[in-house]
RNA sequence: GGCCUCAUGGCGGAAUUGGUAGACGCAAAGGACUUAAAAUCCUUUGGGAUUUAUUCCCGUCCCGGUUCGAGUCCGGGUGAGGCCA
């Protein structure tokens, strides 16, 4: 053994060989099969944390073992670079957001690099690059054109003290961030995309063609929640002198229980809300408390249900004379449906919760199959008959379900209707770091989108971010403009896009990122759409994949209606997280235990450490890889990363273990450079077949080994193919090998080897492929074919049961028959008195696994 | 509250999908080499019993079921986690 493993030199010396020679740059070959993979692209947030590791390393895997498979790969990477913490570390550091951006890419990209991924950076983008965001702008007008982004009045959190709208993650408590005041409901006038527009066949592709995880499916299915039901129109009966509204529209997806109605409820956002507290001032404090309150599905099913009663009633429809109170009631959502039901307590919990607080009749209408699927004070909700229910009784659901809906469309009060949880998308921010909408409001009114050839519409650079407000606001010249049609005075649009907007297309910008006609190169991206194998965290499980399904169908592309083919979502990289007595966070490479208490090194301060979560730059609880490469090198890194855990699955990080690692990679080197003789020698392929039994055992495992690496990948079970690797280096390192058959099996053993390491330790399969003697890169070489002959073994260990219990096992001859074992039974002691002493009843006999051997005890 | 996952040694996890539970790695213990340490290599490692064996019993969160056979399938429970703009 001549040289020590240098992780250092030998991953430099790759990386620059593989930057050199332009090794990842992929090209559009109509003759090869393309394939795309792509990982969710990061927000460059300062430093990458093992959170990235994981997920590159994970893309890296395929990518590399795509090419070795012969497909035309390409993997790119840019930044999602747009959004608040760019703004946010400006004010604190007094520093551009450009700038601070900018910078980050730096350290991360060599960050990246210094991982030895196989990216073609020349497609890098980040989606603050003006060439990047002056497309958006175009895609923008062109949805505007479409009739897919319209205005409306929305509610956003509006904080009083900093008088600026925050994003849902920075009301804490329903309270500001910064200012720590109660955060208030404020209507601005806000831009939509009309995702609903295309709800349906956004749930309906779902099914079809997608290699989903089925779990991301269903919360895709929940969010979109597409119900039947249908629309009821009461007739109101007003106790108010000064009341208009003659009718109130509910919607239910249960019209079946309509006989067992016996109250009205309305969001206290309902339009009629505000005539009913200007007729009845006692109840208006205690509406207006309700409204303050925020209204989602969550806070629904958890907080005390409240009712404010009305001196309004409806009519029931069906029932003459029959009166139900109406009221507002805070488990409505003012958009869901048309924010007011009918409640019936009998069948729905909610509505039984609410009638047992205020006193009302519970009129049960399903009459369940059998007696005990009903539970004394709970609703019942499964399947049954229908009774109490006039011309339905007797029904079964369903049926009861069409013909009340018939009948409430014969006397013209209520129709079919299909209702969605989704929402359009809201994507106005009024914020600075974000694309600006290519947008003009004329001074006689009229808004203009800008013309396409007066964009981009740019970003200023000279903002005043202390300020509080959107610094495009108050900016003293940016928004003052004029029509370019009319030459009339006009303002900007001052909002920015959502940054679900960057990424709901970067992938397509990917396959021509430097095209400038349009925001992408129709052919190229026929060619390399879509993405073949999209990996990331489930946290983007919904709006950003949905956003990009919704830009992909919108774009009626001829060849691709689904962004990406195959998803995998790959578990978070947890770490516990720390704060200090001043309720700071704490980066955990800065406390040390001290006399069993946790400090702050670099202040003093005591700190308590919070619960494990995922890696995040705002909680600090992030752990930058740099140490662990630099002492260990990228390959050990890469190979610790995928070494264990299943990658769908959530690790806590340790680095207990990354020393297994570092092992490893020094026994495949060391073992290389111990055969290194064996594999320069050119004079092979004689006598190709003729091996003794120990070679051939050799070659077995290698071949089960490659099928199990194989599969494994594609299976993405990558743990479990560096298991099999582990197997096939400890039983190379244990053959001893002196006759010449045995080192030609020894070297195709240590050449497959070689081959399977690179898609996971990539530097080092370089060396030794190059080392063995060969002067190109290892990633050139195509994946080891499986021969098959070696798949099959000659014998096979069989488990002998009785009576289902393991007793011993026999080793006999692939495909041996029954008798055969059981002749190798008698030769068992114990197996064999408990035969004797009973009556055999039958054999089950699985070829090659198992015989199991019922009997009768005399 | 709804929807959805998951539960296997001291730890991370495997188990060809109903067929020998605990592969592989970590940690630990013992040994070899060394003046010593590190590194490396070898051995042991689910629990228990004993006559130390080609031995027996228990064992995959708990209770029940289906089956010749259940970590795997079904029913019920417990616990942990994720998502709900």
């Amino acid at each position: 053994m001549s040289e020590k493993y240098n992780p250092r030199s030998i991953e430099a010396k790759w990386q620059s060989y593989w930057r050199d020679n332009k090794t990842f740059l992929s090209k559009v070959d109509k003759k090869k099969e393309k394939y795309y993979v792509l990982e969710m692209f990061p927000y460059p947030s300062g430093k990458i944390h093992m959170g990235h590791v994981r997920n590159y390393t994970l893309g890296d895997v395929i990518a590399r073992y795509k090419r070795a498979k012969g497909f035309n790969v390409m993997h790119p990477m840019g930044w999602d670079a747009f959004g608040l913490p760019a703004e946010n570390a400006a004010i604190e550091n007094n520093i551009s957001p450009n700038k601070w951006t900018y910078d980050n890419i730096d350290t991360m990209k060599s960050q990246l690099q210094s991982m030895g991924l196989s990216i073609d950076w020349e497609r890098e983008i980040a989606t603050c690059d003006k060439e990047y965001y002056h497309q958006q702008q175009k895609l923008f007008l062109k949805f505007f054109n479409d009739d897919l982004i319209y205005k409306k009045e929305s509610l956003v959190n509006w904080d009083p003290i900093e008088n600026t709208v925050l994003a849902n993650e920075q009301v804490i408590d329903g309270k500001g961030w910064r200012s720590g005041v109660e955060v208030e409901q404020k209507k601005l006038s806000q831009w939509f995309f009309k995702i609903t527009s295309l709800a349906d066949e956004l749930l309906e592709s779902l099914d079809e063609t997608l290699d989903w995880p089925e779990k991301v499916k269903v919360m895709q299915r929940n969010w979109i929640g597409k119900s039947l039901g249908c629309e009821i129109n009461f007739k109101i009966n007003s106790n108010y002198k000064d009341f208009n509204p003659e009718k109130l529209r509910i919607f239910t997806t249960r019209p079946d229980t309509i006989f067992g109605a016996t109250f009205i409820a309305i969001s206290p956002f309902h339009p009629i809300v505000d005539e009913i507290i200007n007729n009845d001032e006692d109840i208006q404090e205690a509406v207006k408390k309700l409204q303050a309150q925020k209204l989602n599905e969550e806070s629904i099913s958890k907080n005390e249900k409240i009712g404010i009663s009305t001196k309004l009633s409806v009519l029931h429809p069906f029932i003459k004379d029959k009166k139900l109170p109406l009221f507002i009631a805070n488990f409505i959502l003012m958009d869901y449906g048309t924010g007011a039901i009918y409640g019936c307590p009998a069948h729905d919990q909610r509505d039984m919760d609410f009638a047992k607080k205020y006193n009302l009749e519970v009129i049960k209408v399903i009459e369940p199959m059998t007696v005990d699927m009903e539970k004394e004070g709970e609703a019942y909700t499964g399947e049954g008959s229908l009774i109490n229910s006039s011309f339905l009784n007797g029904l079964e659901i369903p049926e009861a379900k069409e013909l009340v809906i018939k009948e409430l469309e014969k006397i013209e009060i209520g129709k079919k209707t299909i209702n969605f949880r989704l929402r359009d998308w809201g994507i106005s921010r009024q914020r600075y770091w974000g694309c600006p909408i290519p947008i003009l409001y004329r001074e006689d009114g009229k808004i203009i989108p800008v013309p396409e050839e007066e964009l981009p519409v740019m970003l200023p650079d000279d903002i005043d971010l202390n300020q509080p407000g959107n610094p495009l606001e108050h900016h003293p010249t940016w928004k003052y403009t004029t029509c370019p049609h009319t030459g009339l005075k006009a303002v900007r649009e001052t909002d920015t896009l959502d940054t679900f907007v960057d990424s709901a297309w970067y992938f397509l910008r990917f396959c021509s990122p430097t095209f400038t006609d349009a925001p992408f190169n129709q052919d190229e991206a026929n060619y390399w759409m879509p993405v073949d194998q999209y990996v990331g965290g489930i946290e983007h499980a919904i709006l950003h994949l949905l956003y990009s399904r919704f830009f992909t169908k919108a774009l009626k592309l001829k060849k691709v209606n689904e962004p990406f083919k195959s998803l995998f979502t790959q578990g978070m990289v947890c770490h516990a997280t720390y704060k200090n007595v001043n309720g700071d966070w704490v980066f955990p490479n800065d406390v040390d235990e001290r006399n069993g208490k946790l400090y702050q090194i670099s202040n003093g301060l005591d700190v308590n450490m919070g619960s494990s979560e995922s890696m995040s730059k705002s909680k600090k609880n992030v752990v930058d890889p740099e140490e662990i490469i630099k002492s260990y090198g990228s390959d050990s890194a890469r190979w610790f990363m995928l070494s264990d855990s299943p990658p769908e699955r959530d690790i806590n990080w340790s680095d207990s273990g990354i020393h297994g690692s570092w092992r490893f990679c020094q026994k495949i080197w060391n073992t290389i450079l111990d055969n290194i003789d064996l594999l320069k020698d050119e004079n092979d392929s004689e006598n190709e077949d003729d091996y003794s039994e120990k070679s051939k055992l050799l070659l077995q495992k290698t071949y089960h080994s490659l099928d199990a690496v194989t599969n494994s990948i594609e299976k993405f079970q990558i743990n479990v193919g560096v298991a099999k690797i582990y197997e096939l280096i400890n039983h190379i390192s244990k053959f001893n090998c002196d006759l010449e058959d045995e080192k030609r099996a020894l070297k195709s053993s240590l050449k497959i080897l070689i081959r399977i390491i690179e898609p996971m330790i990539p530097h080092l399969a370089e060396e030794c492929w190059s080392l063995c003697g060969n002067k190109t890169s290892i990633t050139l070489e195509p994946w080891p074919k499986i021969d098959k002959k070696y798949l099959v073994v000659e014998n096979v260990t069989i488990a002998i049961q009785v009576n289902g219990k393991r007793r011993a096992e026999v080793e006999v001859k692939l495909n041996a028959d029954e008798d055969d074992i059981m002749n190798e039974i008698k030769k068992i002691k114990s197996v064999n008195e408990l035969i004797e002493n009973s009556k055999i009843v039958k054999k089950i006999y699985v070829p090659n696994k198992i015989l199991n051997i019922v009997i009768n005890k005399k």
